[in-house]
DNA sequence: TACTATATAGTAGTCTATCCTATTTGTTCG
DNA sequence: CGAACAAATAGGATAGACTACTATATAGTA
């Protein structure tokens, strides 16, 4: 059983590997162990990284990568649509690499980003004055407020 | 005519600075005359300044003042609910002091933000997951792409 | 007017992200 | 395979956006 669970899981991620390597070679990107190893520290995280975060985690593997081939990836994630930058009020980029349909909660205090998925949220329809004009890349709702943890310090 | 568009606009200013000064003395907040010129500054802007934006608008008139005062401040204005920090990201903090409801539009090249406003965007229900467990401060409909003037510029 | 807590100016420091350049490496093609 | 070349990286410098610190100034008040 956590075996199956196991093998599933990581059969998953050698799927989305394999769909990051053909998406790099439609891009006329290289296939570096450098770029590698950052989109698998992305894929394996939950808590929407920081550069900083995944530069630690892929340092473990790769002691001699630097933040900026980190910073680098991660906007070329962005580009080529693997992967985004979360929304928020100002603070450090942060990135999601799950495209599946969610939103996203922020809390203010500890910058915790907490995923929820909230059907009608889905597929939002954009208003011509904005769909006729611009190239809409990105659309969300985005919630943000005091999460659990945080309300409980205050008291 | 232009006389009275004048005045109207500027009775309307009037009263949101009287708004503002019963905000802050509610609040235990001093009126002084940075405070003044940073939401005064905030107000007569339509593209969602930056810092230091306001900073250079409000050096016009007040030459001393120093970038931490206008950080603070504005920080101070998100605090007490008569302006917030708009969603982006990951770039610098945007500001609006216009608390109607609207909706955002973000160029993610040039970091415009255009204001639009979908009646259906209004009043968002949160899922109960979300509502029942953080404290919701703020939710919006948040929409990035590319704006007229940047896809002009890219052919 | 005098007192006190708050706010400010000026500056130093921190954190994040980007730029620069010499070197390395993935990919292509013979 | 084994060059050849363009792309990518490491490491350090630089820039930008806040944030912290501290001595001084000032708004609110009694
Ligand atoms: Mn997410
Ligand atoms: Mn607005
Ligand atoms: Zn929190
Ligand atoms: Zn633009």
């Amino acid at each position: 059983m956590l075996g199956e669970k196991g093998n599933s899981k990581s059969s998953e991620m050698q799927k989305k590997m394999g769909d990051f390597v053909a998406k790099c070679r439609q891009n006329g990107l290289k296939i570096t162990p450098q770029r590698m190893a950052v989109y698998r520290a992305l894929l394996e995280s939950k808590e929407h990284p920081s550069a900083e975060m995944i530069f630690r985690t892929v340092k473990e593997v790769f002691p001699s990568v630097s933040l900026d081939t980190v910073n680098r990836t991660l906007l070329t994630l962005d580009e080529i649509g693997v992967a985004f930058i979360v929304e928020g009020s100002g603070d450090s980029k942060r990135y999601d690499a799950n495209l599946g349909d969610h939103q996203h909660f922020k809390c203010v205090k500890c910058k915790r980003i907490v995923d929820f998925h909230h059907k009608p949220f889905d597929n939002i329809k954009v208003p011509k004055s904005i769909g006729e004009n611009f190239i809409v890349l990105r659309k969300t709702v985005y919630i943000e407020g005091i999460c659990d943890l945080c309300a409980k310090k205050q008291n």
